[in-house]
DNA sequence: AATGAAAATTTAGAACT
DNA sequence: AGTTCTAAATTTTCATT
């Protein structure tokens, strides 16, 4: 890899992932430090990839997309050249924000957000019913969310 | 809601969450105005609630956590003051970043993010076979992934 | 609500230990 | 790798329209 993480890298992670506009000078004062070395980990962080982007997290029910729904699918085909179309198309439907090529009892697993159950119900039949060699496909609907984050516990590596 | 979101507020909104570091500045440019008014505009998002928080999205492969499983449960209780202790005693479990209640084939949908085959098999085993009223679980184990954002395509809003 | 300018703060980098 | 110091850029506030 090139580049091991020691400690104080692993917590100026953490300290972005939980919020990243915190200042350099903060989180160095956090780590007792000065802000220019900790200005260049920042940067070694992001060039070495450990940062992928730095993004704002936005409330989608107050945007109005109140809906989110998984969706698990069997394909009938496997072939290779199949299964990178239907990722591919996949990727062009802008509902969808993950898909997930899983092993059980489904081949895909998808995220989508939608405005309401009407939105989803539309996705499904002028959607994701066209594509071919659909095999089984199972609904999960969201109720309510317990917890939803993209924050991963740096204690434990 | 007390605020409505007009285009303006949706193009700033959609450039922040592809890079919340763009700056202000680069911003009012892309939209043809000055600083000041989208400075403002961001703040009152933020305080509205429209953009809960700005965070650093890691590579989690990179920093050790190659897996991410997905895993549908049922339970065999469903008082109300089960599932609210279901969904506590879940929260507390860092290797898991969602927790879902849904409608479908299971009661709830987990997605948890591990180092390898034998943390997840860990977790199993020592965490989460030990909550009570567990009916069945089913792991969804994935393979690959083909797309994974927070980004929602605000064009359609 | 937006403009333009000033003040406060942060970033980014050079020189040095 | 870290510290200190400094210039440039950005953020933030505010008087004005």
């Amino acid at each position: 890899m090139g580049y091991a993480l020691d400690s104080i890298d692993t917590k100026i992670l953490a300290m972005l992932q939980n919020n990243s506009n915190r200042t350099t000078k903060s989180i160095a004062e956090a780590l007792g430090m000065t802000t220019s070395p900790v200005f260049e980990r920042i940067k070694k962080l992001e060039k070495e990839g450990y940062i992928k982007k730095y993004v704002a997290v936005l409330d989608n029910k107050k945007i109005g997309l109140k809906l989110t729904v998984f969706i698990g699918i069997t394909l009938q085909g496997h072939t290779r050249s199949y299964l990178e179309k239907f990722v591919k198309e996949i990727n062009n439907f802008p509902e969808i924000i993950e898909c997930h090529r899983v092993s059980g009892n489904f081949d895909y697993l998808l995220k989508l957000v939608v405005e309401d159950i009407e939105a989803y119900e539309t996705f499904i039949i002028s959607k994701l019913t066209l594509l071919p060699y659909l095999g089984n496909v199972q609904s999960l609907i969201t109720l309510s969310t317990g917890k939803e984050t993209n924050e991963i516990d740096l204690s434990r590596i």
